[in-house]
DNA sequence: TAGTGGTCTAGACCACCCT
DNA sequence: GGGTGGTCTAGACCACTAC
């Protein structure tokens, strides 16, 4: 009764690896070095790699490591903040940091085909278009429009690619936009956005989903993937502010 | 130079057992239904149970499974949209569907610390809420107040718990709310926000640090944990529409 | 007490990057 | 070619739940 006993609850090995190796990543690394590879890591905690590799990756996950195949482990800079706010206006609009980058019809995923309140089969058209920030890409889109929402774009205007791309989020522009909303979610890359997002299939990414109505209806669903492990997604203006996990230097 | 190369980059066997499954969840199981255990699905697909488990693990981060030590792997409910818009209201304000649960003083960490402005290891109000919908808990919370935000609550009224939770959420309510804006990363539980949130430390959250803002300056600051295998976040009114990954039918 | 998922080990080989 | 992280195996034991 009278033993003071500290560890009721046993912590996992991968659990103490890690709050461990995020304080010496606070005092003793900077941004950008590189840490020792997995295998020594490892030997010097004492512990199998695949438990090491456990830590790593919830450090990783956290924002606080990237690791890179054939190269190693880095410390990540702190997040960027990215902002995803409700403009109110049609994507493609001027000023807005998205890349068209293709357009093609397609029959959209069921989730999508129900919010917008088409058919099962029914292709509408896709466009991709990716958002670089920071000179790295942090996002990627699949846009669905619906063919009636743009009954003015010319099929002969380009067939494909990214003129086409264009040509549907200028016909957009035209339409009075009457509202949106958004959802974020957990999810994981699949390989067409991975690659995009210069990571491998399965990476954690927030899934962001908008809706856009025009004429009392859903006119266009946008399905966009964040990066989970470098963005912050921000909503109001709070895109500029820092956030710091402890002191943090600049790699030499 | 002839020859048809179907896989150039060979898919690794926990992504296709993954898609093999994703599969499997929507033809054959009903939401709530039990799972063979990992060791039989393991030896079924004829892969390590290592192997298996990180295929299992992707579907529970896109929230199609739901595990438990001791009961068994089950296929989840689609997820639940829960609204974070900005109410332009405090915290604590009526109808919001948070249950206060603690309050006492404490230093917040240095990342909140900055955003209030306040020094290094000065002490604020530290209220703990938590969030329940659909008889689950969603999200745990923990806001910071500094003192001077709230100036005239009586020390006297209730030294700690969720009697002076409440006294601190009631003051709030007096000032002048100028404004907020929110962020969305992704995190891991901490032990204390897994138990509340009734999962295993290191669990994936969202993370949504709210800035309230009041003469001129930030007034407070919420970080609220969302579970990320349950919960779509909402901004706007779309908290209702319905996902399907699928055909779904109700365990009876 | 039996059965489940969670943790951990000590290996092996592969895909990728850089030089 | 040498080094990195990524995948995979075949075991073992532990913590938890339910009966």
């Amino acid at each position: 009764m009278g033993t003071t006993q500290l560890e009721t609850v046993p912590e996992p090995k991968y659990w103490h690896l890690k709050t461990v190796l995020a304080e010496a990543l606070d005092s003793e690394f900077a941004v950008g070095e590189i840490l020792p590879n997995e295998r020594e890591l490892a030997a010097r905690f004492g512990v199998a790699r695949a438990t090491l590799r456990q830590a790593l990756e919830q450090l990783e996950l956290e924002g606080r490591l990237q690791r890179r195949r054939g190269v190693g482990t880095t410390v990540a800079p702190p997040r960027m903040g990215v902002s995803v706010s409700p403009l109110h206006t049609w994507p493609g609009a001027a000023g807005d940091d998205w890349e068209p980058a293709d357009c093609a019809p397609g029959v959209p995923p069921a989730a999508v085909a129900s919010l917008l309140g088409t058919e099962a089969e029914e292709p509408v058209h896709t466009v991709r278009r990716s958002r670089v920030s920071g000179g790295q890409p942090v996002a990627a889109e699949l846009l669905y429009v619906p063919e009636d929402s743009v009954p003015d774009l010319s099929a002969i205007d380009a067939p494909a690619g990214p003129a086409r791309a264009r040509a549907v989020l200028r016909e957009l522009q035209r339409l009075g936009l009457e509202g949106e909303d958004r959802a974020v979610e957990l999810g994981s890359a699949r390989a067409e956005d991975a690659k995009q997002l210069d990571r491998l299939p399965g990476a954690p990414v927030l899934v962001v989903t908008t809706r856009y109505f025009a004429f009392g209806r859903t006119a266009a669903v946008s399905v966009a993937t964040y990066r989970a492990d470098t963005c912050r997604l921000t909503f109001g203006d709070s895109g500029d502010v820092e956030i710091h996990h402890g002191q943090e230097r600049q790699a030499s």
